[in-house]
DNA sequence: AAGGCGTGCAACCGCCTGGTC
DNA sequence: AGACCAGGCGGTTGCACGCCT
């Protein structure tokens, strides 16, 4: 069975918004509010799908949205960014207050692409372009699923050296992408300190303490909290021997835990 | 002036995920 | 447990516009 459309596909516009399109959009969605797109067309009366209104109302229309040119400190803030969490557009875009995942995907694209290329630096990886290819794909598991304890430890060991080398790469992201925005942006929240699972239940959305016992996770880390990437509270990803995870209270910090590290979510394309 | 070409950006498409029944 | 649905995301497309020849 194919998938259902999202909407009735023969009675909807396609292409550019119009002017009043946009202004029955806003309308509504002031009196109404932001609520199920599926039924906002039509009660809106307009002849758009659900996806369509909500993608206009997102990256055009919304009032909170910053148009205009990208600044250098943001640049540089989406550069490092990408280089820690690679074409995650949403996650980089909730740490640009004003911007789109849509608006940064296409800077990304036109602009940035090209920037760091002058600068020698292949945008997928971030690495000088004369560097030598890697394996862009790296699974490191380090479940305790060995018998031997020899195995045990090493992996072990592994799980601490990529633990370290994670802290301090986020830590730099952090401080220098801090240091640029906050000088122009002093409003903005850039915590963006990233701290491994406290053993001991956090409390939601405390704020971030550097060497205390909370920590975040890596959503909340990232400013988003109560969103859908938010784990506190909830995910411990358990991996048995059959390979199944289960949850448990705490937060499961790129599968840290768990005992399984899957690079690809942090593969540079 | 006009045609070709490159660029930027809005919008679409298809897939994935999480929630509900 | 699995089917279904809505929302969200990343990749891609297509059009408008400006520059160049």
């Amino acid at each position: 069975m194919g998938r259902s459309p999202c909407c009735e596909k023969a009675h909807t516009n396609k292409g550019a918004w119009t002017k009043e399109e946009d202004d029955r959009l806003v309308a509504y969605i002031r009196a109404h509010g932001e609520g199920c797109w599926r039924s906002l067309p039509k009660a809106a009366g307009l002849l758009r799908c659900g996806k369509s209104c909500r993608l206009r109302w997102i990256n055009y229309l919304r009032p909170d949205l910053k148009r205009g040119n990208f600044t250098e400190a943001e640049d540089e803030l989406i550069i490092k960014l990408h280089s820690l969490i690679g074409n995650k557009w949403s996650l980089i875009a909730g740490r640009l207050p004003g911007r789109t995942d849509n608006e940064i995907k296409n800077y990304w694209n036109t602009h940035i692409r090209r920037k760091l290329l002058n600068r020698g630096i292949d945008p997928a990886t971030h690495r000088p372009l004369n560097e030598p290819a890697q394996e862009a794909t790296t699974t490191i598991s380090f479940t305790t699923t060995t018998t031997s304890v020899e195995e045990e430890s090493r992996g072990s060991i592994i799980k601490e050296e990529i633990k370290e080398k994670l802290i301090s790469a986020t830590a730099f992201v952090c401080t220098e992408a801090k240091t640029q925005v906050q000088e122009r942006c002093p409003d903005l929240n850039l915590e963006l300190g990233i701290s491994l699972p406290s053993q001991n239940q956090p409390d939601h959305h405390q704020p971030f303490k550097t060497g205390g016992s909370r920590s975040l996770c890596f959503a909340c880390s990232l400013g988003l909290q109560n969103s859908k990437d938010c784990s506190c509270n909830v995910i411990v990803s358990t991996v048995g021997s059959s390979g199944s995870t289960s949850t448990k209270n705490g937060y499961d910090f790129l599968g840290m835990k768990s005992g399984v590290l899957d690079y690809r979510s942090l593969e540079m394309k």
